[in-house]
DNA sequence: TCCTAAAGTTCTATTTTAGAACTGTCAATA
DNA sequence: TATTGACAGTTCTAAAATAGAACTTTAGGA
């Protein structure tokens, strides 16, 4: 299957995918939430090469996760700025470290903390229902087709409720 | 930079996309939630080549994601089970779900909506904070270094709280 | 005997990525 | 004036990953 083709499943995962799913993608998104802002800086930050990250810097303002905001004339620099769709992506991001912290750290402990300015204090993020407020756990959640589901297509199995 | 590089970064972020950053595995965990266990199944459902599927399934057992349990003797054949931990992925695959239903949907809708079977109402995920239990938002989090960090790491901005 | 199912493995061609060098614009410095 | 350096890319070749198809193995059933 083709990236182009993933955008256009009937699934908000693949279109997602389509978007952040690759790996540098969202290391850049992680530095983006970091204050990281110029192509000099991700590059030498992540080591990434730098044809693939003018090649993702250029998919993700293509998305409207990022946009390009000039900071200096003569020459022309541009920073790349999250834009609200790309704030967005954070319980992404954020659920991501999260797993990480708790299934991958070494002996040494997590290598970021994060605090809450709200409440001042060291935080996970935890994930609950919208409309009851209770967190939420897979085998909780019963899953029905949309408006926007495309019956028998292949990306889907047949009966999400199956055993 | 090469895959096994990821898992030794300093980075729960970076360790967590050295498992599953990348397309076809997302995809595959997906389906794990949509009730999916079996190679054919997988294969056909996503249209993903065999060869991949065999080495991402592979890679999900390999770091403890899914388990292989075997349903049948004579030929001896497997289930793809998701254990704990990747059971514990499920705020991460609802959070991508999430930006795609609000971000990516066409004119129809939503391909597939979520009943939360404790309070029997469609829901959307909503990350909060543990402590307060604040809903998150990038600009209220501050970042600290924490006990696994190491200081001037390449996939570290030097200062993640400059402006 | 032949056909089918399941779960892979193997093969070649194509696409993507890594790694390094190169380009162009401008400011500051010697 | 010539040189150096910062910044934001682009271009190049070699290496790695992926796509797409065919093949293998084990066993049950027609």
């Amino acid at each position: 299957m083709k990236w182009d083709a993933l955008e256009e499943e009937p699934c908000s995962l693949a279109r997602t995918v389509a978007v952040i799913g690759d790996r540098w993608s969202l290391l850049i998104l992680r530095q983006c939430f970091l204050r990281v802002r110029r192509f000099d800086e991700f590059q030498s930050s992540l080591g990434v090469t730098r044809h693939l990250l003018a090649d993702r810097l250029k998919k993700l303002v293509r998305f409207g996760v990022l946009r390009k905001s000039p900071y200096q004339e003569a020459p022309k620099r541009y920073e790349y700025i999250l834009t609200q769709r790309g704030l967005d992506l954070y319980p992404i991001i954020m659920s991501i470290v999260h797993w990480g912290n708790v299934h991958m750290v070494d002996s040494r402990g997590r290598p970021l903390l994060h605090e809450h300015k709200s409440c001042h204090k060291m935080f996970d993020p935890v994930m609950i229902c919208s409309e009851c407020g209770e967190p939420l756990t897979a085998k909780a959640v019963r899953v029905h087709q949309g408006p926007g589901a495309r019956q028998s297509s292949p990306m889907h199995a047949k009966d999400p409720e199956k055993h």
